[in-house]
DNA sequence: GATATTATTTTGAGAATCAAACTATTGGAT
DNA sequence: ATCCAATAGTTTGATTCTCAAAATAATATC
């Protein structure tokens, strides 16, 4: 509520800091992503690139479900990704209604691009923490996802292997 | 979900959490909106009450400044906020190119229902720390907040400091 | 074989967004 | 004073992301 008591400054710079590196994390994703060669992809599609993944083929359903967005939704950007040659679409021979997806070898380009990004953010960032800071500041986000988790019951995009079928 | 960490796995425990957070805050915001009797603003349109602020009236210019849209997307929004009775816009009379937009009775409840939430999510996290690991989280968000602002050249979005309430 | 179920695509519509063209106002420079 | 450049917003046309609902196609069941 209002939390009208006292209120150490901390809390707000708690909130300012956080607000922060939200709206920053965003950004730089879009901007480490427009830099290369992936111009025409956008955060969307590489979500897209992601949820398919390096390993086989995939059907539909699962990664729209994985990405929380409709199967028709999906059914679009996977044209447009075919188009730009980020992806393969077959039908599946034992069940004709299924379509498998999988990266092309430029798909998997880019998905091994955007994983760089989120490897070198993470490291720099354990880097110039303490040995002291990194516990709590991953005790921290534990903290947080798991109030998250029990107060709203959110469903989790791709917390498992996914392979129910 | 391990809540040991070992600090040789850090890297992985970091990375998820902040994947999973990330996913959770954008549904979470969503959803915490949408229960209640706002149920016509978009996340979107909240943003631009939080821009807008409660003090007293801004200019299209600075408020799309921090939202980092351009004026003319701005624009739009405002004119449905408008027409949803969450704003006001009048013209400056000094400089009457200028237009000065603020939240209505009806905005500044949306608004402070949305700082509310805010205000819950860090209550948790600060309450379960105690006074060293506050410090140590403030300084290791400070420092990861730093280098993203040096390393990529973002445009930040309203950094002053001010109180919620 | 008829019907129900499943997997996907298509269609129609609505936000959110941008760039570029346009309007209105102000501030200088002559 | 007048004309021109700069500034502040709005409008327009287009694109992307999204959903819900209708349509299509294949499989499963009875």
């Amino acid at each position: 509520m209002d939390s009208g008591v006292a209120m150490n400054n901390l809390y707000g710079t708690l909130n300012e800091l956080l607000v922060k590196l939200f709206n920053d994390i965003l950004q730089i994703e879009e901007q480490a992503l427009k830099c290369d060669e992936f111009q025409d992809l956008s955060i969307s599609e590489i979500h897209v690139l992601e949820a398919i993944g390096l390993e086989g083929s995939r059907n539909m359903s699962s990664v729209a479900r994985d990405l929380n967005i409709t199967i028709g939704t999906l059914t679009i950007a996977i044209n447009n990704l075919l188009r730009k040659g980020y992806v393969m679409r077959q039908r599946s021979e034992e069940d004709r209604r299924i379509v498998l997806i999988s990266l092309t070898d430029k798909g998997q380009e880019a998905f091994q691009h955007h994983a760089d990004f989120h490897d070198e953010m993470i490291n720099t960032t354990i880097s110039r923490l303490s040995e002291e800071e990194k516990k709590v500041l991953v005790s921290a986000l534990e903290n947080i996802s798991n109030y998250f988790k029990d107060k709203y019951n959110l469903k989790r995009s791709k917390a498992k292997t996914e392979k129910t079928n």
